[in-house]
RNA sequence: GGAAGUUUAGCUCAGCUGGGAGAGCAUCUGCCUUACAAGCAGAGGGUCAUAGGUUCGAUCCCUAUAACUUCCACCA
């Protein structure tokens, strides 16, 4: 082993090893139970960022701990190809060429996205797996893949068939830069500071008029009608008759309509049907035409007269001038409002009326929500089951189709002969109306959240029922950060539950959002995003890992700075400095059961704490709790092996019984393997490492048996706890004296109680306490000392003419006046008849031994 | 407008079914003690956001308030 922690001396050895040994692939085993998970596939776009390595962590450390536990468990990953995300990059880098997408064609196009695919998801898969993560990438998989592309057409063609699937008119987002409708949950909306503008549109007679107020001065060429509301008593006479729309001079209908509410600007609305959705609706009420005034580039179209070509946003001033030149501009104000962004480009969207393909929700909504409702489908926290439901109980149909070229494309063709429109599997060769072969497909692709919505089964071979999809699926367990809960979680319930028939998975883990120090959004404006990459470079991946998860709960957002990451390896380069004094120390070693020696009250308070851990790791590990654990485990690390045990075992190591040396170094190895065990979902690497290097090993110690916990090593009343006060007391006066500690002293030692325990602990009393000599006296020194009470003796430290009178009755005043203020709060919670009566009896009682305790300590104090 | 979350040490955060407030970092003091100076030992530091309520007992449960965050809907 190396002199220090440098994990990038073995961290990629390792990781080479354990793919070359497949101990990452899981194959259905009937002997075994199975645990599986599929990964949340990432986007081919980019580069991992840290919310991959959060969230990635969090399932090998899930994966790790069931493989351990002798699950035959299985990790799926793979990537997304984020259709409209990756067209944009693939768009761009045209660009660069100076080409445009339409000059090269479709099918050029597509062949360059394949490009793109390979590229960017081998970069993120190799990233991933620098993090340690022990899926099985023989089963990586893309949701272009071929298979995938199957599962999609079949399930497209299942919903199609059953009426789930329709196309429909309405008003929809539509990206201009992207050039493609958007979902509803793709629009984004983002505050913004705009104008009100004010204008009067004018009666007939060119008197007069109604003013309306919008933000939208653009879509003035799509007006087909002002509303106002019918309850509203300003407008009641002009209902019914008409306005003038300014600079078009067509008069348009005044309209009543609920939806106008008139407390809001002038209390009269402007309707354009065919560029806002709750116009569009109100148009439908009122039957009005639907006037199209920006076209797919989001400029204004010919409807638009002398101002058709204009960019909808740079087309405000021009209109605004003319409408101040035909004096019915009657005023603009600065306002506040939130305008739809896509979510990929952070364009504004522009709603618009269009045909689209859509599935139908309400049906499909229902057994999703019961999943909940019943508990088969469990949030964790349970919180986000909220937001789940609340979603899926207000839900709108999906808008599927898209008008890009990379992605799956829709599987419904016309028969160019009869115009027989269908959907299926295969492309068709014969028209089952007409029997002429001549298909046109329709050009639009699907939403890429279609094809991860089937992830967790269509990687399993659905919809073929293989023997993976019937070992496997449904899978155990999900984990996923919360800003995806809409987008994917109840998208892959919903088809799950209708095409499998079963739940996808039975919990879902929600991970929180990694922020930066200040708790920031990483982003790429604000230039605060942490690269994974450089964090594991520097520190290592188990420090990433270990510093992403420790300490954290579940669902919470994270800051993160890279201080985490120091901080963990600081901390490693401990537990490894650990390892190496016991491996140093057991060298050649052959084990024996720990119940062939004879335990020390040092032996028993170190088993038994660890047995206490190995419970509590268990227990925290199945709630998901990996925050929480991992502190334990470090603070067992440090706190009770590394700071107590492992000084305490040198003496017996370094001492001449043969026996004791023994029994101390299969303790020390004992320790130390089940530490690296219960702390190798964590910090992968490292324990691999130690393990290998420890006297006695498995092959690899990610298939050795996760620790359980042994009642033969569990002990009660762990009188090594005092022994460990009495160090503590002699280390803080000693300190109070400020004797440095390179000067070493005597200690004597005068027992009230367990005077076999301290005269059997002298030398560790000795060792840790720094003392050049330590005995056990039967009455007080006459020599000059600091005396220090504990519950079980009095210490004497002879320091001659350092001893402070005024100090040394400070000390036992001071422990006096502690004492006394015990002792009343106890006789005080006793003397409460409330709290005899109703407290839990061991309470009680605990208190009534605690006081007096107490008492005995006040009199030995006093009497001495 | 509807919903959820957060508020605990200087900083970042833990705190399981209500029974004496914890960690890491930072700060101060002393030590190169043969696993570790990326270390060891000791110390200081908190009205658990505020106000009520329930309870024998509240950081924890309930109500209200304030500040911040997020999700959903969205007013021209």
């Amino acid at each position: 082993m190396d002199k220090t922690y440098q994990p990038s001396n073995f961290e990629s050895k390792i990781y080479q090893k354990w793919l070359e040994k497949k101990y990452f692939s899981a194959r259905p085993d009937k002997n075994k139970k199975k645990f599986s998970i599929s990964m949340p596939p990432p986007n081919v776009t980019g580069k991992a960022h840290v919310g991959h390595a959060l969230n990635n962590t969090i399932q090998d450390i899930i994966i790790r701990y069931k493989r351990m536990q002798g699950f035959e468990a299985l990790w799926t990953p793979g990537t997304d190809h984020a259709a409209i995300a990756t067209e944009a990059k693939v768009v761009a880098a045209l660009e660069k060429e100076g080409l445009k997408k339409e000059e090269i064609g479709r099918e050029e196009f597509i062949k360059r996205g394949w490009d793109w695919y390979k590229t960017y998801g081998d970069i993120i898969c190799n990233q991933f797996k620098t993090l340690g993560i022990s899926c099985d990438w023989d089963r990586k998989a893309f949701t272009m893949d071929e298979n995938l592309n199957r599962a999609v057409k079949h399930s497209f063609v299942e919903y199609y068939k059953n009426g789930y699937i329709y196309k429909g008119k309405r008003v929809i987002n539509y990206c201009p830069k992207c050039k493609s409708s958007i979902s509803d949950i793709e629009n984004e909306y983002k505050e913004q500071t705009t104008k009100l503008w004010h204008i009067r549109y004018p009666f007939e007679d060119g008197n007069g008029g109604i003013v309306v107020a919008t933000t939208r001065p653009e879509t003035l060429f799509g007006d087909t009608a002002v509303a106002v509301n019918p309850r509203d008593k300003r407008y009641k006479d002009v209902i019914g008759k008409n306005v003038i729309l300014p600079i078009v001079n067509k008069p348009i209908p005044i309209v009543a309509d609920e939806y106008c509410e008139m407390g809001f600007g002038t209390g009269a609305v402007k309707i354009t049907p065919a560029h806002d959705p709750n116009d569009y609706d109100l148009g439908l009420r009122h039957n009005l035409p639907m006037v199209t005034v920006i076209d797919d580039d989001g400029k204004l179209n010919e409807n638009a007269g002398k101002f058709a070509g204009l960019d909808r946003i740079e087309a405000r001033k021009p209109i605004e001038e003319e409408l101040k030149k035909l004096g019915v501009l009657v005023k603009t104000e600065t306002y506040k409002n939130k305008v739809g962004c896509c979510c990929r480009c952070g364009t504004m969207t522009e709603p618009k009326v269009s045909e689209q393909w859509w599935v139908k929700m309400s049906e499909l909504a229902k057994p999703a929500i019961e999943a909940v409702k019943t508990g088969e489908l469990r949030f964790v926290p349970k919180r986000y089951e909220k937001q789940y439901l609340n979603w899926l109980c207000n839900i709108q149909d999906w808008c599927i189709s898209r008008q890009l070229w990379l992605g799956h494309r829709i599987p419904v063709y016309t028969c160019e002969n009869c115009g027989y429109v269908d959907a299926y599997e295969e492309e068709p060769k014969v028209c089952p109306k007409c029997g002429k072969h001549k298909f046109s497909q329709d050009p639009d692709v699907l939403d890429t959240w279609f094809s991860s919505a089937l992830w967790p089964f269509s990687t399993l071979g659905w919809p073929n029922e293989t023997e993976d999809y019937k070992y496997f699926y449904p899978t155990n367990v999900l984990v996923t950060a919360y800003d995806i809960i809409t987008f994917w979680v109840v998208r892959m319930v919903f088809s799950g539950l209708h095409f499998t028939k079963q739940v996808p998975f039975k919990d879902v883990v929600i991970n929180g959002m990694v922020r930066d120090a200040q708790g920031r959004k990483m982003s790429k404006n604000l230039g605060n995003g942490i690269d994974p990459m450089e964090v594991i470079a520097e520190y290592g991946a188990d420090s990433l890992r270990l510093s992403l998860v420790n300490g954290t709960s579940l669902g919470m957002d994270i800051s993160y700075s890279t201080d985490k990451a120091k901080d963990c390896k600081v901390f490693i380069n401990k537990l490894y400095n650990a390892s190496k004094f016991v491996i140093s120390n057991t060298e050649g070693l052959k084990s024996k059961p720990l119940s062939a020696f004879k335990l020390e009250e040092k032996d028993k308070w170190i088993l038994s704490k660890l047995q206490n851990l190995i419970k509590s790791t268990t227990k925290n590990f199945d709630k998901y709790a990996f925050g929480v654990t991992s502190v334990n485990l470090i603070d067992f690390t440090v706190n009770c092996f590394c700071d107590w045990y492992i000084e305490v075992s040198k003496i017996d190591l370094y001492g001449n019984d043969k026996e004791k040396k023994e029994k101390a170094q299969n303790i020390l190895l004992y320790v130390l393997t089940t530490i690296l065990k219960l702390f190798h979902p964590y910090i992968p690497f490292v324990t691999e490492e130690i393990y290998q290097n420890l006297p006695e090993h498995e092959e690899t110690i990610m298939l050795s048996k996760f620790p359980v916990a042994d009642s033969k090593l569990t002990f009660k009343d762990l009188k090594f706890e005092s022994i460990i006060n009495v160090v503590k007391a002699i280390r803080g006066t000693r300190s109070e004296y400020n004797i440095p500690d390179n000067k070493k002293t005597k200690i004597s030692i005068l027992p009230v109680a367990e005077e076999k325990l301290l005269k059997e602990s002298c030398d560790v009393i000795a060792k840790l306490a720094l003392g050049s000599q330590v005995e056990i006296i039967s009455k007080e020194p006459t020599e000059k000392s600091a005396k220090i009470s504990t519950s079980i003796c009095n210490i004497f430290l002879p320091m001659g003419d350092l001893v402070d009178e005024s100090q040394e009755k400070e000390r036992k005043d001071k422990k006096i006046e502690e004492l006394k203020f015990e002792i009343a709060r106890s006789e005080k919670m006793l003397s409460n008849a409330g709290f005899v009566a109703k407290a839990p009896k061991a309470l009680v009682d605990a208190e009534k031994a605690k006081l007096e305790k107490n008492k005995e300590f006040l009199k030995q104090l006093i009497d001495n």
